[in-house]
DNA sequence: CGCATTATTGAATACGTTTGCATAAATTTG
DNA sequence: CAAATTTATGCAAACGTATTCAATAATGCG
């Protein structure tokens, strides 16, 4: 009492063990008789003893810590969170702590240091990577990063080079979904929204979904309805700004985001366009404000939860040595009032 | 080369200095020549070296580590965080990263253990706690902690006894701007809704702001007005429709936060009562939601940055061990289209 | 030039665990 | 019942850093 604080070989004195057989019986060792276990961990409770994570994780090397890395878009300083991080970012933390792992958080530019910033230092035994972002642009990087022995799963990515690294939504079968849905409500000409470039692989596959959609239902694909934006409302707004002006004929549109599709409805709006009498949309992502936006946004919901219990268990996996495999995860379609017709 | 990971040593081996000279050159200790503070810094750079947090953490028993504690209601088990707390969350670990801190993060109802799990268990030096709750229930008990030693500052409470802990905004005063901006509209009749008892203090305030708002422009201070709300969409929806039907006479309605007034809104639409026209609404806390809602929401909107700055600011003054003094940070009006009439 | 300071450095230790190895006690086996 | 095995425990050595104390080199002062 008069000294400092409790430690292990505290509780030893106390139940007149040694101190390795504390430290044994703490982390349930089968080394240990467990009978001496629960004298032992009574009397740690007793003293609200805690394992000190600094001197176990300097002795044992693992910090038992996730970096959860949200990089940010340089180009766009807005501090502007995509909230559909915020409930994997909630997802996250439950299925880690659940594991026994603390997360440390950081929003960060893509960054060389990555790997010694957080692994090489102990401050993280892996990390998770989230956020949109020119994956193409990054894909060399993290395939030499895992090259390097950095062990990380990032979300959204596919890419052969990063087998067991990356978790990502079924994109192809989600831009179909949204596509025969479009089709099934009797829509022919099907505006595609967004940047389907190399830029964004993930964007890319969406739109080979609607042109998959297209072939089944026997619908012709029209390259000129395939119309570039960035992902960015304001993109979305002028995007549409400019599709209407060009005279360009149209009964639904197909965005490769919520952010551009709300950017689109707004514009649909202001120019006095019934939604979705007169033209349907379609978004994705499932941002919280599609249900609040008027009208609410039918759209391509991904299982936060289920992504986030893959992205923290390949991860963990990885770190313990195990053979993790990359997962598609599937999209279910969210049907709400710029589509049906009929609901709210 | 052939061994382990580069340590501390290794850079003393490279440079030919001994290994306290390496830590203190790292540290930019004015014990060391700056010619060789240069010289070993550089070699470290080569080496890619990274200082072991464990290690560090051990010998000097800082972990420079803040733990982001994000409370959940126990009550509502839809894991819905807050998006307010998202904003908050960025500018916390920004600044918090400027002052070489990382950041954990964790979702957790109340608890006893708090001290002894993170601070304690060298986890972290300090706590940040966020999240609506009963806080009037909490302050008991996060003033034994503060008793016990713990480190920690609070988003949105303020309670005198505990001085320097908490962060909030300034309630009262945001109460007042509400009320005087629908006041300065002409309305006469304002429907405070919300629960400003005891189980909020920080509602409560907004309550007096309402009232002082009153008193200034000569307005009768209304009880009957004053109507009982849960934080919840659902709640204020329903105290809505309960209050229609009552009916009682009313022109406008302050909504002690977004949420409650998104589930007014909702009401007040459904039966057909036109939002500015009829009834002005505003709401508290400018949710991203606030401004795609139909019609957007006017609404007092917090300084995230100025909070988070603050919070983190005081955390570490207090982990130094500086005398540290809470503050109340202004609020803004947003006057958006539930309210002003013009405006979108 | 001799002494008092100051500026730099190194040797050694402690931080609180986890874990390999040795040992003693208890149990099984032939 | 002796030998072989299993079960429980303790001893002691890391893990990589920060820091105290002593020591040396460099400088200033009269």
């Amino acid at each position: 009492m008069g000294s400092g604080k409790t430690t292990s070989f505290d509780i030893a004195h106390k139940a007149g063990v040694s101190q390795a057989t504390v430290s044994r019986a703490l982390r349930d060792s089968p080394l240990v008789n467990p009978k001496t276990r629960e004298r032992i961990k009574q009397i740690a409770r007793e003293l609200n003893y805690r394992v000190d994570r600094s001197a176990a994780g300097l002795r044992s090397q693992h910090s038992k810590t996730i970096a959860l890395l949200l990089y940010e878009d340089p180009t766009t300083d807005d501090s502007q969170i995509n909230p559909f991080f915020l409930s994997l970012l909630g997802h996250i933390t439950r299925t880690a702590a659940a594991e026994k792992y603390d997360v440390l958080i950081s929003f960060q530019q893509l960054s060389d240091d990555w790997l010694h910033e957080y692994q090489i230092s102990n401050r993280a035994d892996g990390m998770i990577l989230l956020g949109y972002g020119n994956y193409a642009h990054m894909a060399a990087k993290l395939t030499r990063l895992s090259d390097e022995g950095a062990r990380f799963t990032i979300f959204g990515l596919s890419t052969a080079d990063l087998k067991g690294h990356t978790i990502s939504g079924q994109n192809l079968e989600g831009g179909e979904l949204a596509t025969k849905h479009l089709v099934s409500l009797g829509r022919k000409r099907i505006i595609f929204l967004g940047d389907a470039s190399d830029e964004h692989p993930e964007f890319k596959l969406r739109y080979e979904g609607y042109c998959k959609a297209h072939q089944e239902a026997g619908l012709p694909i029209d390259p000129s309805l395939k119309i570039l934006s960035e992902n960015q409302e304001t993109a979305g707004y002028e995007a549409v700004a400019q599709l209407l002006e060009s005279g360009l004929e149209f009964d639904a549109l197909f965005a490769v985001t919520d952010l551009i599709a709300f950017g689109a409805l707004k514009c649909l709006r202001k120019s006095g366009i019934k939604v979705p009498q007169e033209i349907s949309v379609v978004g994705f992502d499932d941002l919280p404000a599609a249900s609040y936006f008027s009208p609410s946004l039918t759209t391509i919901k991904q299982d936060t939860r289920l992504a986030a219990e893959a992205l923290v268990k390949n991860l963990i996996g990885m770190i313990k040595g195990e053979d993790v495999q990359s997962q598609q995860l599937p999209l279910f379609l969210k049907i709400r009032g710029s589509c049906g017709g009929r609901k709210t």
